[in-house]
DNA sequence: AGGCGGTACTG
DNA sequence: CAGTACC
DNA sequence: GCCT
């Protein structure tokens, strides 16, 4: 994308040199002479700031102007030409880019957009080679056409204007561009440089984007926009949607649950305020509705609490967490919260949140009361106002809003795209102005990591759910290949929401092993490099051969005599897999070379020495929340530290063994429970989400 | 009022 | 160093 | 947002 790389570079700095700024006492710069010039307030602080500035721009005699329809200039702290039309339009400025073609020679190289729009179309079909970048020409000074309208099949030449612009200007370079009447969007800083050097410098190094005021375009909606990306991004419903649907659609639902209970019973009859409480109240609150409850003389007697409520047990790893709680459908509510809070970059939220269902995943009865939530762990007032909003209304406004919002939906759209967190995802959509992934694609693909390319690419696939036999398809392969290259020592085993139990997997974790110890050294590269070979991995997105600190381990210094270095390696691969046999067509036979239509999947395998293996399963077996909690735990009672390689002291650094003799992972897995003080818990028990 | 999991790779 | 990944 |  030529434009992008034109606006990356930053204006020259050597453009003009004799004044001697110093020994003037006020600045001097006059713009008096310039068109009406619009400040942008996007990425302005605050209001005061703003303001600041424009002072300062009327102080040079400028003519400020708020209305886009008479404003020439628009100074903007923005650089991207999609966000820069974006907050045109949002102030009802609809505008068509006009192209600047500083010199003849160089116009029409190359530039076609409608060519450029088309090659990345392709990509997407599948016959983009991913990592191969895709070079286009950096033009300088040409300014890449792409009209703002949303309209993807609009001829691009229909609404492309190619204006030459006087290059060798002689006096003022900027003649030529004010003496057109198109509105030109400069960075900011040209006005600040100006002020530095007391003169109006040259537009053009600072010019962003110059266009065309036109109409505005009707057909607001577009509804079948023909783009099958498009369209096919939105046809497959999120796994998380369709559970919440499915969680909302309960026949069981809270509402006929409570039928006898009464509105608003927290303060007043009021639908959303009540559960606005302030963080002194909110207890007392809640202990009131409840007391006047049992003044009602309903059944306020709440079923026997689990031991783990009882003694207040609370971290997560000491407690059965089944996969379909009593209380799913109130957890669904809860989770578009988490969400929320997820996109929003609130990560204490997110933990918070996160503790709280695993709480109410763990609680095996049907919730009658608000109260009750208040004796679990990791629920206190905030939790028990939802319950009670959601035991009266059967829904959350807070989760709700969320759900709805569009920005958020957005936002969740990218955060799917493999290699793309939350922090990316609204940088996509806040800075970037994209809207789709079809924006991604077409305004940044080249500024997207090499894995985050392969994450649109897949970004349809990886949202699959995998069949629980297709997994295991794919375990009993990478097995085979662990076994060709190494002996029939080697053990497997599937982990992750597999083991968990879940009908469709999001991906594929599997861990390998083998007793001896020098048999899993370097296997994973091996087991990458077989696999490959014969077309089953596709991509590498990820891989670890180290363990990068283990240096310091007095046992593996000590007792493994079979390598000079001899320390463990906890490796890992994480790989995009197809399977490479499929049917050639039968609809086609004729067509020798049809496509491999199955669908890429993620897997994940995982090399774990057997002296910590215990470990790696665990590590990798239960939902965050019990991962986390295991770590709080371990920390908490022995000040100990647990990862998926072994635990160690945190005083002394020393490792402590706690896999103990097993034959089998699992009974490895089994021993660490038991050295951690812990009771076993089925990997089943471990769905905390 | 401070803490919230621990680790490794990428760019 | 920030961001993302894994559970 | 909850816990220490």
């Amino acid at each position: 994308m030529s434009s992008a790389h034109w606006m990356a570079s930053s204006p020259p700095q050597d453009t003009v040199q004799e004044t001697a700024p110093g020994n003037m006492p006020k600045s001097s710069l006059r713009l008096s002479s310039l068109p009406p010039i619009f400040i942008s307030e996007s990425h302005f602080k605050d209001i005061n700031e703003l303001h600041r500035l424009e002072d300062d721009v009327v102080e040079t005699g400028g003519l400020l102007s708020y209305n886009l329809h008479e404003a020439k200039i628009v100074l903007t702290r923005v650089l991207s030409k999609k966000r820069i039309t974006m907050d045109l339009r949002s102030k009802d400025c609809y505008t068509e880019e006009v192209l600047v073609v500083k010199d003849i020679s160089v116009a029409d190289t190359g530039t076609d957009p409608a060519a450029g729009h088309k090659a990345k179309r392709g990509k997407l079909s599948g016959e983009y080679e991913d990592g191969k970048k895709e070079t286009e020409e950096s033009i300088l000074h040409e300014v890449s056409t792409d009209s703002e309208n949303e309209d993807e099949h609009k001829p691009k030449n229909r609404s492309t204007k190619r204006k030459r612009v006087a290059s060798s200007v002689e006096q003022d370079p900027n003649k030529a561009y004010f003496s057109n009447p198109y509105i030109k969007v400069l960075k900011w800083e040209w006005f600040t440089d100006s002020q530095k050097q007391d003169r109006v410098l040259p537009i053009e190094p600072y010019l962003l984007y110059q266009g065309q005021i036109i109409d505005k375009p009707e057909d607001p909606k577009t509804p079948g926009k023909g783009s099958s990306f498009t369209a096919r991004t939105k046809t497959p419903q999120s796994i998380l949607e369709r559970a919440r649907a499915d969680a909302e659609n309960d026949t069981s639902s809270p509402v006929q649950q409570r039928s006898n209970r009464k509105l608003g019973q927290i303060g007043g009859g009021r639908v959303s305020a009540p559960f606005q409480t302030t963080p002194h109240s909110k207890r007392a609150a809640l202990l009131h509705q409840t007391t006047s409850e049992h003044d009602l003389g309903q059944s306020s007697d709440l079923p026997e609490m689990p031991p783990w409520v009882q003694n207040d047990v609370k971290y997560a790893c000491q407690r059965s967490t089944p996969a379909d709680p009593p209380n799913a459908a109130f957890i669904a509510q809860l989770d578009k919260i988490k969400l929320a809070r997820l996109l929003t970059g609130d990560e204490i939220g997110v933990r918070a949140y996160s503790t709280s269902i695993a709480a109410l995943a763990a609680y095996p009865h049907k919730l009658s009361t608000g109260r009750e939530i208040l004796l679990l762990p990791g629920c206190d007032a905030k939790i028990a106002n939802l319950y009670v909003e959601f035991a009266n209304y059967g829904k959350i406004q807070e989760a709700e809003d969320a759900e709805n919002n569009e920005e958020l939906k957005v936002q969740k759209l990218f955060y799917n795209i493999w290699g793309v967190g939350a922090t990316t995802a609204r940088d996509f959509y806040k800075e970037k102005g994209w809207r789709d992934l079809d924006d991604v694609v077409e305004y940044g693909w080249q500024t997207l990591t090499r894995v985050q390319q392969i994450g649109v690419k897949y970004y349809d696939e990886f949202l699959l759910p995998i069949p629980r036999s297709e997994v295991e398809d794919i375990a009993a392969t990478i097995h085979k290949h662990a076994v060709k290259l190494r002996d029939a020592g080697i053990q497997s085993l599937v982990v992750g929401g597999y083991r968990r139990g879940k009908e469709h997997c999001g991906d594929v974790d599997i861990i390998l092993s083998h007793p001896e110890e020098s048999k899993t050294l370097n296997i994973i590269t091996d087991i990458v490099a077989s696999l490959e070979q014969e077309s089953w991995i596709t991509h590498t997105l990820l891989i670890s051969t180290k363990t990068s600190d283990r240096g310091q381990q007095t046992l593996a210094l000590n007792s493994s005599s079979t390598h000079g270095h001899g320390f463990d390696s906890l490796d890992k691969a994480l790989v995009v897999w197809q399977n490479p046999h499929y049917i050639p067509s039968t609809s086609n036979p004729s067509d020798s070379k049809t496509k491999n239509t199955n669908p890429h999947r993620r897997v994940d395998i995982i090399i774990s020495p057997w002296k910590t293996v215990g470990c790696a399963v665990m590590g990798w077996s239960g939902g965050t929340t019990f991962q986390r909690d295991l770590r709080r735990y371990v920390r908490q009672t022995y000040d100990y530290k647990f990862d998926s390689s072994g635990v160690r002291d945190r005083k002394t650094g020393d490792v402590v063994d706690v896999d103990g003799e097993a034959g089998t992972m699992e009974q490895a897995e089994r021993n660490v429970f038991g050295a951690l003080g812990l009771e076993f818990r089925e990997p089943w028990e471990r769905c905390t989400g």
